[in-house]
RNA sequence: GCCCUCAUCGUCUAGCCUGGCCUAGGACGCCACCCUUUCAAGGUGGAGAUCAGGGGUUCGAAUCCCCUUGAGGGCACCA
C-alpha cells in the first residue's frame, strides 16, 4: 500500500444514538476519503464498558447507511485490520501501555478515586490548574501487587508542544499544562487516547479529522506517538455544531439524534447538503450541492473555523428543494408508501398507486417535510370530511347565501358533461358572476365544501381528481350542515 | 481558576493567506409587491453587518501586527 493513500475513519463510541454534530464529522471524513480516492474506515471505540449502550451500535451504522456514507472497512465489512471494535482489541492496547511502561514512559499509578477527587477540589480552591499530581511517578513504584493500577502516560515537565493543524495552522501548548493522563484504566480497558493512537498507526490512518474538543488532548497524542515511536497522522480539528443558545449540540437541544431527521420527513440528500455546508462552502453563492458535487468539490481547505449553530429552518427549506427536485415517479412512488403507512384504517391498502400520481402534481411544492403529506392529502382518501361548518361561510357573505351558492353548484355541476378541471372552471366562473359573489367567495365556499380545508391545491384540479360523485357528495353535505351556522 | 480555539447581516457563509475590484456578495428567515380562487411554489424589490472594540503598519485594512473584550471548547480510571 503506498504510503501516501488517503486513509481516514470514524470512530464513534456507542454511547447512544448519533446525533448531528457527531454524524458531521462523518461526513466531512467520508467526503475527504471519496474525494481522494482513499478509504472510508469505520471503527467503533467501545472501550468504556458503562456507557455503551445496546442498540447503539446498529443506531451508527444505520445512520451512515441513511445518508449513503458507505465504509470500505470496519463493523459488517471487515477488512484487513479485523476486528474494528476497540473492546476485541484489548490485549494490543494492553501490550502497548507494558511497553511504554517497560522504556519508561509511562508507570503505574495507585491514586484511589477518593484521593483524585480531593486533589482535584484543593486545585480548585487554590485556583491553581487542575491536573494529576504525579504522586506516583515520582514514587516510581511497579504493579505493587495491587489488583487494578492504572497506567498513566508520562509528559515532559517542561518545554512545549506545537503541532500543525490542518484547519487551525500551528497549536502550541507548554507541557507544564498537560497532565500525566490514563491510558489504561484498573479494569484493563484502554481509554481514547492510547487506544485510538494504537488503531491509528495499525490502521495505517493518514489523516484524523476529528471535533473541535480534541484539540486540547492532542498534545498527549503527539507524545504518545513519539514515544511508541509511530508517525502521527495529519489532524484536523473540525467546528463544533452548536445549538441555538450556542452551546455544544446534545440531548437537551432536543430533536439531535440524526435519525430523528429521517423520522421527521427529511430526506437523506438534503440533510447531506446541508450538513456539508455547516463549516464548509464551495464559493460564495452555491447552496445546492449533490453527494457527487460534494465528494468532487470537497476540501479540507475550505472548512472554516468557527463553530456554526445548526439552523432548522434552513435545513426544512432545502428539504422542500430536494422535495419539488424528485422525479414525479419517484415522488408519487415516496408518497404512496407513506399513506399506505399512515391513512387512517378506513382507507383500503394498498393505496392505488394511478391515483396518487393524480395528486402529487397537486401536492409537490406544498411538502416541506414529507411528514406533511399526510395533513395535505389524506380528504383525498377519506370518505367524511371533518370541518366546522362556519369555515363555508366567506368573508362577505352570510349562511343563507352560502347554502344557496353552494346549492346552485350542485345543480350546475351535476349536468356537466366532462369532469376536467377547464370544464369546472368554465362553468364556475359564470355561476359567481349569476350569483353576484366574488369568485373568491364562491371557490372558498366550495373548497370548504370539498376538502374540508381553507387552505388547499388548486381548486379544480382537486375536484377533477376527486371526481364527480364525491364532489358532488361533499357539497350536498355542505349544503345541509351550513343551515346549522346561525 | 488554568489551557486552547474562535470572532463578517438574527442564522449559515463569501471575501482574509496573495491589502485597493468591499459605499462587504450569496443563502435561510423576515417585510412589501407581482402572479393568483386559498395555501404553496415562482418572480421582483427591501430592511438587515460602522466586518466584536481599541491601537498601530500603510497612500490605502474586513484583510497585516499588538492589546482588550466576548463566546465556545477542554481541564475524568468519558469519548
Amino acid at each position: 500500500m503506498p504510503d501516501d493513500r488517503v486513509r481516514v475513519r470514524y470512530a464513534p463510541s456507542p454511547t447512544g444514538d448519533p446525533h448531528v454534530g457527531n454524524i458531521r464529522t462523518a461526513l466531512f471524513a467520508w467526503l475527504f476519503a471519496r474525494h481522494t480516492g482513499g478509504d472510508f474506515i469505520v471503527r467503533i471505540e467501545d472501550t468504556d464498558t458503562a456507557r455503551t449502550q445496546e442498540g447503539s451500535l446498529e443506531a451508527i451504522l444505520e445512520s451512515l447507511r441513511w445518508l449513503g456514507l458507505e465504509w470500505d472497512e470496519g463493523p459488517e465489512v471487515g477488512g484487513p485490520h479485523s476486528p474494528y471494535v476497540q473492546s476485541q482489541r484489548r490485549e494490543l492496547y494492553q501490550n502497548a501501555a507494558r511497553s511504554l511502561v517497560e522504556a519508561g514512559h509511562a508507570y503505574y499509578c495507585h491514586c484511589t478515586p477518593e484521593r483524585l477527587h480531593e486533589m482535584r477540589k484543593e486545585q480548585q480552591r487554590l485556583k491553581q490548574p487542575t491536573g494529576y499530581d504525579r504522586l506516583c511517578r515520582e514514587a516510581g513504584r511497579g504493579p505493587d501487587g495491587d489488583p487494578s493500577p492504572v497506567v498513566r502516560f508520562k509528559m515532559p515537565l517542561e518545554g512545549e508542544t506545537t503541532f500543525n493543524d490542518l484547519i487551525r495552522g500551528e497549536v502550541t501548548f507548554a507541557n507544564a499544562t498537560v497532565d500525566d493522563f490514563v491510558m489504561l484504566k484498573s479494569d484493563g480497558y484502554p481509554t481514547y487516547h492510547l487506544a485510538s493512537t494504537v488503531d491509528d498507526h495499525l490502521m495505517d490512518i493518514s489523516h484524523v479529522l476529528r471535533a473541535e474538543e480534541w484539540l486540547p488532548s492532542t498534545p498527549r497524542h503527539v507524545h504518545l506517538y513519539d514515544a511508541l515511536g509511530y508517525d502521527m497522522p495529519l489532524v484536523a480539528h473540525l467546528p463544533i455544531i452548536l445549538g441555538p443558545d450556542k452551546s455544544k449540540l446534545s440531548k437537551r437541544h432536543g430533536d439531535v439524534a440524526l435519525l430523528q431527521y429521517r423520522e421527521m420527513g427529511y430526506l437523506p440528500e438534503a440533510m447531506i447538503n446541508f450538513l456539508a455546508l455547516l463549516g464548509w462552502s464551495l464559493d460564495n453563492h452555491t447552496e445546492l450541492l449533490s453527494r457527487d458535487d460534494l465528494v468532487n468539490n470537497f476540501s479540507i481547505e475550505r472548512i472554516v473555523r468557527s463553530a456554526a449553530v445548526f439552523n432548522l429552518e434552513k435545513l426544512t427549506w432545502m428539504n422542500g428543494v430536494y422535495i419539488r427536485n424528485l422525479g414525479e415517479e419517484e415522488l408519487a412512488e415516496r408518497i404512496a408508501g407513506i399513506l399506505d403507512e399512515s391513512l387512517s384504517q378506513e382507507v383500503a391498502r394498498p393505496v392505488s398507486r394511478d391515483y396518487v400520481r393524480s395528486i402529487t402534481p397537486l401536492v409537490r411544492e406544498r411538502i416541506r417535510t414529507m411528514t406533511d403529506i399526510p395533513e395535505l392529502t389524506d380528504f383525498f382518501f377519506l370518505r367524511d370530511l371533518d370541518y366546522p361548518p362556519a369555515d363555508l361561510v366567506q368573508r362577505g357573505l352570510e349562511p343563507a347565501d352560502t347554502a344557496n351558492a353552494l346549492d346552485s353548484t350542485v345543480e350546475r355541476l351535476a349536468g356537466v358533461g366532462e369532469w376536467t378541471a377547464e370544464a369546472l372552471e368554465g362553468e364556475l366562473r359564470p355561476l359567481a358572476e349569476e350569483l353576484n359573489v366574488k369568485t373568491g367567495q364562491l371557490f372558498g365556499a366550495i373548497r370548504v365544501a370539498v376538502t374540508g380545508r381553507k387552505a388547499a391545491p388548486p381548486l379544480f384540479e382537486t375536484m377533477a381528481v376527486l371526481g364527480r360523485d364525491l364532489c358532488l357528495e361533499r357539497l350536498r353535505k355542505a349544503v345541509a350542515s351550513v343551515s346549522t351556522v346561525d
